[in-house]
RNA sequence: GGAGAGAUGUCCGAGUGGUCGAAGGAGACGGAUUCGAAAUCCGUUGUACUGUUUACGGUACCGAGGGUUCGAAUCCCUCUCUCUCCGCCA
């Protein structure tokens, strides 16, 4: 959520990101509930505190048709306080639900565009790797070496949904353990967090559980879901806290068991470990003083670069436009893995500043030395994302006699340095 | 799952339906004292919204939500959470 006390000063600043996001919120039609508000909150306040009044001066004795008379008056301002508090009430629900979708302020320098073709190549790692035969998708290669089974992820659970097996297994394993060494080097507390959230957390850091493009599951007959990523976990971490500047910043670095529900993206165009279900990351997750947010920013970025860079997989990093960037994000980069199944760039990382909106909704604040009251920034990024990493693994590290290489960095982790049928 | 106890400010902890935003203590901060420190003494010390906008006021918040009442931290109802004991389980 934005700050609300701003939405009058800067309303064109707020028209126009709402427009290059490519969203729909009347922002005039919130400012009139504000004022609304405001007003019916004022008459509120001003009856309770006759209220307060009247109920003060029947503190001590008094003659009994005095005191009769105070209570026939307050019996009056009780009915007339009802009345109005059920009305702000109403007007307050409208306020609120409605600010609450308005997106964060954007980056200036980000690009203005509509969706993914319109995000900026900011830089490239590598080359698309080349063959001197004819390669395999990750999906041939899977069946191949029994690693990947989608078959009985369908029978089991359902489509988009797969079995690891074999190798592909310390694979994962290898990739969150060289992932969470390399967070703890820069200075991030390892943290694995629970699968479920309750609601109100999701709402937090931005998702809507009941909303129409609801991405995530909810448990039948509790307010939680499956978690869509750690950070809501690290978000919620320090919902409702007010922390000590000098706690700052809080660097997490959590594993994430994914859930998404990805509806209707089923089919063909869709095949293999790219877009399922189910998947691990491991996520980093920062609480930062704002003057910091945009530095840290570029360096968890950087780690990003690190990682991958360590896997020696071609990557190219985009500036995410305008109209892909997610509402409480300020600015994001994505990191976009070579892989050869599809012939293309891949996401595998992303990162967000999502500056205060996540900590106003969260109410997460921080004291500053002169005792006011702020809140942080926060961001997150991709460390790895386990199961698209181990489709660009196998697909750019492919052998032409069937067998897959292992890159040299995780091979201490995984025990072996090839993996061949 | 069964039985019981509890939830008050940064923490501990009192609180008879009106004088309670809340005693007392601790901690923290400021000051006095000191060569300096300890001890001691004095003072300050919640959050949000809001009105005039240094000053100074108003409203709300004593786990959450309802209710009773002219008036609720205090009475009633529902829920959540914590603790103890038993059961179950990895």
């Amino acid at each position: 959520m934005i700050d609300l006390r701003e939405i009058k000063e800067r309303r064109d600043e707020i028209a126009a990101n709402i427009k290059n996001r490519g969203m729909k919120v009347d922002i005039d039609q919130i400012i009139e509930l504000q004022e609304e508000r405001a007003q019916l909150l004022k008459r509120v306040d001003e009856l309770r505190s006759k209220r307060n009044e009247n109920a003060a001066k029947m503190k001590g004795k008094l003659d009994s048709d005095v005191r009769a008379q105070l209570i026939e008056e307050g019996k009056a301002l009780k009915d007339e306080i009802s009345q109005d508090e059920t009305l702000l009430k109403e007007v307050e629900e409208r306020y609120l639900s409605l600010a609450k979708t308005i997106p964060n302020y954007a980056h200036k320098g980000i690009p203005t565009g509509v969706g993914e073709d319109d995000n900026r190549e900011i830089k490239r790692f590598g080359k698309p790797t080349t063959f001197t035969f004819t390669p395999k998708d990750h999906i041939e290669l899977g069946e191949a070496l029994d690693l990947v089974d989608f078959d009985t992820g369908t029978k089991v659970t359902g489509p988009k949904f797969y079995f690891l097996k074999n190798e592909a297994v310390y694979m994962s394993l290898a990739l969150e353990r060289y992932a969470l060494d390399t967070l703890r080097k820069h200075g991030f507390t390892p943290v694995l967090t629970p699968d479920l959230a309750k609601e109100e957390i999701l709402e937090g850091i931005g998702f809507n559980p009941r909303g129409e493009e609801s991405n995530i599951y909810s448990i039948a007959d509790t307010d939680l879901c499956l978690v869509g990523t750690a950070e809501i976990t690290l978000g919620g971490y320090h919902a409702n806290t007010i922390l000590e500047k000098e706690a700052l910043p809080i660097k997490f670095g959590g594993i994430s068991h994914c859930f998404r529900r990805e509806a209707g993206s089923a089919g063909q165009f869709s095949r293999g470990l790219y877009r399922v279900h189910q998947f691990s990351k491991v996520e980093m997750f920062v609480y930062t003083l704002p003057e910091e947010s945009e530095k840290v920013h570029e360096q968890l970025l950087a780690i990003e670069e690190e990682i991958y860079q360590g896997l020696n997989l071609p990557y190219r990093v985009v500036d995410t436009c305008s109209g892909d960037l997610g509402a409480p994000a300020f600015r994001k980069y994505d990191i976009e893995a070579w892989m050869p199944g599809r012939g293309d760039y891949g996401e595998v990382t992303s990162t967000s500043n999502c500056t205060d909106y996540q900590a106003r909704r969260l109410n997460i604040r921080y004291r500053e030395e002169d005792g006011s009251i702020r809140h942080p920034h926060l961001l997150n990024g991709t460390t790895i994302a386990v199961s698209r990493t181990i489709l660009a693994i196998m697909e750019n590290y492919q052998r032409e006699d069937g067998s897959i290489a292992m890159p040299s960095i995780l091979v201490p982790y995984l025990g072996f340095s090839e993996i061949r049928g």
